[in-house]
DNA sequence: TGATATTAGGATAATTTTATCCTTTTATCC
DNA sequence: GGATAAAAGGATAAAATTATCCTAATATCA
């Protein structure tokens, strides 16, 4: 769902965020992260352009991020490099426009809207807490909307699965 | 980030609740809904195979929802096609694992959950229903847990999109 | 039984996403 | 200035997803 390159990205910006301020190079953020150090530098050049961090050639040089942390947004990272696709207008511009797919499409908006505000309130800083604070506390609900994560858990860890699927074809994913 | 597939699976299975129980073949649904007819094919395969439709060959044949609408969640329609893919375990196996990228990836399989349970709670008679009745209900905080959809609306309809992203190479997709 | 409609399934092609490699630019150090 | 380190950028390759096409299986109807 997300995609890889949202992983890489977030990945090597936790990893940045740890390294207290002192420049990584590509090679390096990609050997921390285990990550293709090509494909890497591209994403990296990415959350350059965004502004996110900055980069810096020559001897010595290498990454560093732009701002705290705790300033940096889960969502920034992820916009910067594979924007949530937020539904706008249905896709099916016909007759069947207004009474038609709409219903649908609002749920899928729905979805990533929610995806956002949950990014959105989620910082760098989260994300690069350690330790894993595991806790047993209900996923559900969301308590009140205050900022940092550690907060939200779910409770369940089974893989509930609607009814007999599971094979498919056109279906395949086999994403890590 | 919801793939094309999906999207399929969900127009197609939309355009059979509205049909009222009569056959469609795969190429009705593909006029309906617009979309690439031999794809959509392999999806209602899927579809059948995961029990949520009925296929039927020969002449006067076609697909049917293999339940009502309303038994029919949106979860199971995707996870037929392709699943929300859960995390339970970080992808970074190794020392760092404990201390490392944990709260990353909690933070990601909570995105995926909280899409699991949207899509648990909604049913294909909730997708399918005519004519768009527009809320103004601000889309959060998610009220009471009830069950249907037409619930929750998300409040704005702005583009909010982090500090100056934009470009970006290894970003693109261009998907409707 | 034969003709026709329709799904099932496999092979293959097109497109998109990920990944690699190479050259160029810019910086540091000597 | 020359050697070296590192990001920037482009071309290309590999892999995954999406799409098309063809044949086979199965059903209906005459």
């Amino acid at each position: 769902m997300l995609s890889r390159t949202t992983e890489y990205a977030l990945r090597a910006a936790v990893s940045l965020a740890r390294s207290g301020g002192a420049p990584c190079t590509a090679a390096e953020l990609a050997a921390a992260t285990r990550l293709p150090a090509g494909y890497l530098a591209k994403v990296l050049q990415s959350l350059a352009r965004a502004g996110i961090v900055r980069s810096q050639r020559g001897l010595g040089g290498g990454f560093v991020l732009a701002r705290p942390a705790a300033e940096i947004s889960a969502l920034e990272l992820v916009n910067a490099v594979d924007p949530i696709p937020r539904i706008r207008s249905c896709p099916l511009e016909l007759p069947e426009h207004r009474s038609g797919l709409c219903q649908l499409h609002r749920k899928l908006d729905e979805a990533y809207a929610q995806i956002e505000a949950s990014f959105r309130h989620t910082s760098l800083a989260d994300l690069s807490q350690r330790g894993g604070g595991r806790r047993a506390t209900p996923a559900w609900p969301p308590a009140a909307p205050s900022r940092s994560a550690t907060k939200k858990v779910r409770k369940d860890g089974k893989g509930v699965r609607g009814a007999g699927a599971g094979r498919g074809k056109p279906a395949s994913r086999k994403r890590t």
